[in-house]
DNA sequence: CAAACCTTGACACAATCGTGGTAATGTTTG
DNA sequence: CAAACATTACCACGATTGTGTCAAGGTTTG
C-alpha cells in the first residue's frame, strides 16, 4: 500500500492541501513523512480525513470541538473536571415563575405590537 | 431572599454581568426568572458559576469548550459519534513509517532500474 | 535541467468567541 | 417620585477558527 502526497490526498478526500496542514496541526489527523519531509497519507489517514470531514458536517461541529474531545480522552483531570461539572446540573430550573415570566414576555410583545 | 439579582450575582462570583447573560446564552448557567423578567441566582447557580470560572482557568478553555462537552454529554448520535471517530485513532505516531517508505521508494527504484 | 511538486511562513478575510460598552425602556425601592 | 437597577438590542474590538493565496526555497521526476 503506497501513501499520497498533499496534492493527491487532498483529492480523494474532499479536503484543500490547506486544510489538510491546517487539519494536522490541529493533531487531529498527522501523516509520516518522507525523508525530505513530504507528508504521505497512508490508506488509515485517507479514512480518517474521510470520515472527520463526514462527521464535521453532520453534526455542524468545528475541528476545534474534536480537538478538545480528543484533549478530554486524552487529559484525565480534564476529562474529569468538566464531567463533574456537568454532573452537577441533572434537571431544569424547577421554577414556578418561569411560566409568568412567559405571560410576562407574551404581553411585552403585544404591547409592542399594539404601539406601532 | 435567597436569590440574588445579576449585578448582585457578578460581585460574588467575579463574572461581570455581561459575562453572566453571556454565559446564560451559552447554556451552562441559567437562573430563573423573576415574574418581571429579572434573573435570580440561587446558591446553586452562584456554585456553578464560581466552579465554572475555575473550571476554565484551570485548563485554559474556552465556554465554548465546555458548552460542546454539554452537547455531547446530551446528545447521544453525537458523543456516539466523536468516541467512534477518535477511537479509531492510532495509538501513537509511529514514526517507523518514514523509514520504511524510504526502503520501499529504494526498492522501487532499484527494480526500476533493474527492469530498463 | 526544467516543470511540477513539496515545505514553511506570511498576508488576508469572514465568522465566531469573549468582553466591554451604550441606548431605550421597564421594575424595585428608599 | 426619583434613583438605582434590570432587560434586550446594538456597536465595538481583540483573539481564534477556518480558509484561500502567495512567496521563497527545497525535492522529485520526466
Amino acid at each position: 500500500m503506497d501513501a499520497l502526497t498533499i496534492q493527491e490526498a487532498a483529492e480523494t478526500t474532499g479536503w484543500s492541501a490547506r486544510m489538510l496542514r491546517y487539519v494536522e496541526r490541529s493533531g487531529l489527523v498527522t501523516p509520516a513523512r518522507s525523508s525530505s519531509g513530504y507528508r504521505l497519507y497512508g490508506a488509515a489517514e485517507l479514512q480518517r480525513l474521510r470520515t472527520l470531514k463526514e462527521l464535521l458536517a453532520r453534526f455542524d461541529i468545528g475541528l476545534s470541538d474534536v480537538a478538545f474531545a480528543a484533549r478530554m480522552q486524552s487529559d484525565d483531570d480534564l476529562r474529569q473536571a468538566v464531567q463533574d461539572w456537568l454532573a452537577a446540573q441533572p434537571r431544569r430550573p424547577e421554577h414556578v415563575d418561569a411560566e409568568e415570566w412567559l405571560r410576562f414576555e407574551q404581553d411585552k410583545h403585544e404591547k409592542l405590537l399594539a404601539a406601532a
